[in-house]
DNA sequence: CCCCGAGC
DNA sequence: GCTCGGGGG
């Protein structure tokens, strides 16, 4: 749904928005030093995942899409039938594996997300499912405002829109549901559309992110987006996976997301594409309640949209911002004006046609022209959608796993979830047994990781890190340096019956030692690769894994200088072969002599990369400087990258692996001190052992959230953000929202006690 | 889209 | 152990 035209219209400031989603965690947690935290538009994500199958393409493109490969009069309208019934089993497993391999995927990283679910207050215009005759009819009118007085009688009553569920919630939704209950998922569902309250989740800083791909995010408000998660490079929709070159656009394990800031686009672009601007752009190119302006194509309106002087946005505006339910009489006052406000549009246009569009169109002189305007109220429902009216921080709780930093995953019951997914008979997975394990560790490995501190016992505890190297995505494109992590089963009641354990037993035919990989491997038998920066550098296994290979390394130079004594030539070959024709990553661990040479430059191209890399999108270098120059405590992890490289050059010469040792030892713990205290188990377990009852506990972390959110965005470099334009773009945004609420809140008393309330 | 196995 | 390509819905 929504206006395709609106992303294209953005592309041009979206050059190097495309990114990897480890890269984008990554640079959130150095900014902002916590978890991002984004809501899901759960229904795209469903789609997307394959538990809708048949309805579509034509939801996407239908209306007025003029995309190149689709011709306009397509049978849309036909191919919009639908049955659920008859989705196979086999399709909704499929479904399955690739929504739990997308929770997997965001879990993993500790990315916080609530899927937002859409509620009964959805417009049936908007509903998905079903046919798109007669958008605007007076029924929609009348539902438009007996869904408003519901929902408002609703929270009354109720404290929330759920009471009722959806009756025309397909089967899979409660699946769904049921899959996240039983993982301890907390999720939203939204009074009426999904999307409304992503955005209102995101404008009300609950969340910092909306993951989704409908554009009317934008027309909703929304400020920050996150776009097309897919394995693809390339911003492409899935709307034109079709047959291009499927291969080369493609990566078999890296997601990437198109992050759109939309505060700072503005910024470059000038105040182009503000809400306002693209609601009415919307509402002239045609959406999903009206075909569009007759006469107006995607230029032309968005000149219209865009236009300062006569600012045809805020007009609009002006007649639909007021929304009294009590008053209802205002509505036929609204339409004369908006009649009036069409035909003002269609005379300006007419003589300011040379100026607007340059040049004159006599289709403008058409009688028709300038048809199809939507009705007032499905404009209505773009200007006060029907959400939420206070948030239930409920959802935020610490003791839902998808709230980053806790450590109740070890509280799932993982036998329930197995035995429901089993049901389930999940097509193409091999073994059952290893798919779950996996999945379920993968899922929660950095958690775990991250909860050992020193008092465990590092030497036998079930991970370790074994290895360290630079991911190279598209080719190179994009660098993340990432430890390699070896485990054993660390999470209970889950078995792993077709893995059989590596019996030291077995290796009595070979009578040689194992290599220390073949250790490591019988040790922890799983392994996964995690990005070096999600883990604090004084973690004790980071601590313990560099001494390991400072060690190693000795050992090697021993090794070296007696063998080459007896077989000197060789050696040096073998050496100089690797260092001309070998990648540097791909011989450590494997050569060791060419260790010594080769680790150091990698290790300091990493910072260096990264810090140029952190530069060019996000600290302009004057910035860092200036950073470093303070020595304020609040460390900007700039901070942390540019007394790495300092200090590095200074030891790097004498005694590399030492090096290590003193960034730990010294005054660069300090540095690391605030990362260690905001790593999400650790502040849970204070949380925990201390002082707070859970409900106090929570207010007072989602009020601290906030904050640390709004410093975030003074923090920014001045030329990065714009704080006067955020702030004027918020402020009416809270005016649209605070409009509705103030409607809402006339009717409800009081909902200060509804915050207990529970699903 | 994901999984898995072949081949390096 | 990793990459690629096929298979399958």
């Amino acid at each position: 749904m929504g206006v395709s035209q609106i992303w294209e219209f953005l592309k041009p400031y979206l050059q190097d928005s495309r990114i990897p989603l480890r890269k984008f965690v990554i640079d959130f947690n150095k900014s902002q030093k916590r978890a991002p935290r984004i809501a899901i538009d759960a229904y795209g994500w469903l789609f997307e995942c394959g538990f809708i199958q048949n309805i579509d393409i034509s939801a996407r493109s239908r209306s007025r899409s003029r995309s190149p490969t689709r011709s306009p009069r397509d049978s849309d309208i036909d191919s919009s039938q639908e049955y659920y019934g008859s989705r196979s089993y086999t399709t909704t497993g499929k479904a399955v594996i690739n929504f739990i391999s997308r929770l997997k995927e965001l879990l993993s990283l500790n990315v916080e997300f609530l899927l937002v679910f859409d509620g009964v207050m959805k417009p049936s215009f908007k509903r998905k499912f079903n046919h798109e005759q007669n958008a605007t009819t007076c029924d929609d009118e009348k539902e438009y405002y007996s869904s408003w007085e519901q929902h408002v009688k609703n929270h009354e009553v109720y404290g929330n829109c759920k009471g009722l569920l959806a009756p025309s919630d397909p089967e899979f939704i409660s699946l769904v549901r049921k899959l996240l209950d039983l993982m301890n998922i907390s999720y939203v569902i939204a009074c009426g559309e999904g999307e409304a309250q992503c955005v209102w989740l995101q404008v009300s800083g609950a969340v910092d992110f909306i993951l989704s791909n409908d554009s009317d995010t934008l027309v909703f408000g929304g400020e920050k987006i996150l776009k097309n998660y897919s394995k693809f490079y390339d911003d492409f929709g899935p709307s034109s996976i079709t047959s291009h070159s499927p291969s080369r656009h493609h990566d078999s394990k890296e997601s990437f997301v198109t992050v759109i800031d939309l505060p700072k686009i503005n910024k470059v672009a000038g105040k182009k594409f503000d809400r306002l601007s693209l609601l009415f752009f919307s509402v002239l190119l045609g959406a999903d309640y009206n075909r569009g302006v007759k006469g107006l194509g995607k230029n032309k309106s968005l000149q219209l949209a865009q236009c300062e002087d006569p600012n045809f946005s805020m007009e609009f505006y002006d007649i639909f911002k007021d929304f009294n339910l009590e008053d209802l009489t205002s509505e036929s006052l609204r339409k004369s004006r908006y009649r009036l406000f069409q035909k003002r549009l269609y005379l300006y246009c007419k003589d300011h046609s040379v100026e607007l569009f340059g040049r004159n169109y006599p289709v403008l002189l058409n009688q028709g022209s300038f048809e199809g305007w939507p009705s007032t109220v499905a404009i209505m429902h773009y200007f006060h959608p029907i959400v939420q009216p206070y948030f239930d921080e409920e959802v935020l709780s610490d003791k839902y796993i998808n709230m980053a930093g806790n450590g109740h995953y070890r509280n799932l019951n993982f036998n329930e979830l197995k035995y429901f997914l089993q049901s389930l008979n999940l097509p193409q997975i091999s073994s059952f047994d290893k798919w779950f394990h996996d999945s379920m560790h993968e899922m929660f490995l950095l958690r775990e990781f991250l909860s050992i501190d020193e008092s465990d016992n590092i030497g036998k505890g079930n991970m370790r890190i074994t290895e360290e190297k630079i991911m190279n995505i598209d080719g190179g494109k994009f660098q993340i340096p990432c430890f390699k992590i070896r485990y054993t089963t660390f999470l209970p009641n889950i078995p792993i019956s077709s893995q059989s354990p590596l019996k030291r037993s077995n290796s009595p035919s070979r009578s040689k030692s194992p290599t220390r990989r073949q250790m490591d491997i019988m040790e922890h038998p799983n392994s996964l690769w995690l990005p070096k920066y999600l883990i604090p550098q004084s973690h004790p296994l980071v601590i313990q894994y560099y001494e390991t290979q400072q060690l190693i390394q000795k050992e090697k130079e021993k090794k070296g200088k007696k063998s080459n004594k007896s077989r000197l030539p060789q050696k040096n070959n073998l050496d100089e072969f690797l260092r001309k024709h070998t990648s540097p990553i791909k011989s450590i661990g494997k050569v060791g002599e060419s260790r010594k040479e080769i680790l150091e430059p990698v290790r300091k191209r990493l910072f260096v990369d990264t810090d140029e890399d952190t530069s060019l999108e996000e600290i302009p270098a004057p910035t860092r400087l200036t950073t470093v120059d303070e020595h304020s405590d609040n460390d900007d992890d700039s901070l942390i990258f540019v007394d790495e490289i300092t200090n590095s050059q200074g030891v790097l010469d004498s005694s590399p692996g030492k090096r290590i040792r003193d960034l730990t030892q010294d005054e660069q713990v300090d540095v690391w001190k605030d990362v260690i205290e905001r790593s999400p188990i650790k502040k849970s377990r204070t949380t925990n052992a201390e002082k707070n009852p859970p409900e106090s506990g929570l207010k007072s972390r989602s009020s601290i959230t906030i904050n640390a959110r709004l410093q975030g965005t003074k923090m920014l470099p001045p030329n990065l953000t714009a704080p006067r334009l955020e702030r004027e773009h918020s402020s009416v945004l809270d005016q649209l929202f605070t409009d509705a609420q103030d409607t809402v809140d006339r009717f409800v008393a009081c909902d200060s006690d509804s915050s207990s309330t529970i699903e």
